[in-house]
DNA sequence: TAATACTCTATAAAAACGGTAGAGATTGTG
DNA sequence: CACAATCTCTACCGTTTTTATAGAGTATTA
């Protein structure tokens, strides 16, 4: 039931991205900058916003002064949208997954099925409601507490 | 967020067994019987059988009419206690594992191990809590409607 | 004592994971 | 225009995990 450090990765990068949104709208950061303030392999994290802008979940600018933002408001944007990107479909097995459904090489329905679709659910419920402007608030808060 | 081969093998043998158990009290049944009958590799069961015995939830006998039964009522053994056995803690990520934690790296609070957290809570909250028992009912209830 | 069935160790191919390298394309600035 | 900054794309690479398989050894019992 692993997320990759891919996923936790992107999950970072995202969320760093939509506090920088939400404060500034819209304004345009470097992959240098996300890597260094997050601490993720810059080059490994190229590849993960490329996927990310390929999806539509961000947009690029090439050039001086490029760089990567939101290219929807972080309330429109789900952590669990997100992790199906990189990390694939959230079900535990492919035959109870809703977005990359494959079918059970068992007649009937193995015994496992059902209690499998009740975990994917249960993840989905989580990840599919919670979104980055969410996200954000909340880590503004926690550090609020902080000081 | 996948359930492995050797997880989805490991639940549908505890599965099998339950259903033998609850039938008959505690019948004993070789590897080769479960392997031919949920089509799971025998030697690779073998292994995965060895470590469900050594922590307690199945019971071995050698020798002729020997073979693997449950330790305990099935009512005993939830899903999640054979996953954790065979494919490791629940939790996405390890800062948020109650059962194998490991301190997170970042100072404060990343932004994401709230989120993770639920996620951890949620997916216990299916598994730590169906009992083979259970499944094997709602299998029987499963296989009379199909009839 | 012979057949049966679990036990243990070793091995191995294939896939996934985590990361790196470098050439190329695009854009803004002086 | 030249050039520096920045994303884009393809390819690669080492390690670990996954998914097994093989075979010798041990215990049991008919």
């Amino acid at each position: 039931m692993k997320l990759s450090k891919k996923g936790e990765y992107a999950l970072k990068a995202v969320l760093y991205l939509s506090c920088r949104y939400l404060h500034g709208q819209k304004e345009i950061v470097q992959i240098h900058e996300i890597s260094k303030h997050e601490q993720i392999p810059e080059k490994f994290l190229q590849s993960i916003l490329l996927s990310l802008k390929k999806v539509g979940v961000l947009e690029s600018h090439r050039g001086v002064n490029g760089g990567y933002t939101l290219n929807r408001p972080p309330a429109n944007i789900t952590v669990g949208e997100v992790i199906r990107v990189i990390d694939g479909p959230l079900a535990p097995v492919g035959c109870v997954s809703k977005s990359a459904h494959v079918p059970c090489m068992v007649q009937n329905r193995c015994g496992i099925q059902s209690v499998m679709a009740e975990v994917r659910d249960a993840i989905s419920n989580v990840l599919d409601k919670m979104t980055f402007e969410e996200m954000c608030k909340k880590m503004y808060g926690a550090k609020l507490a902080l000081t």
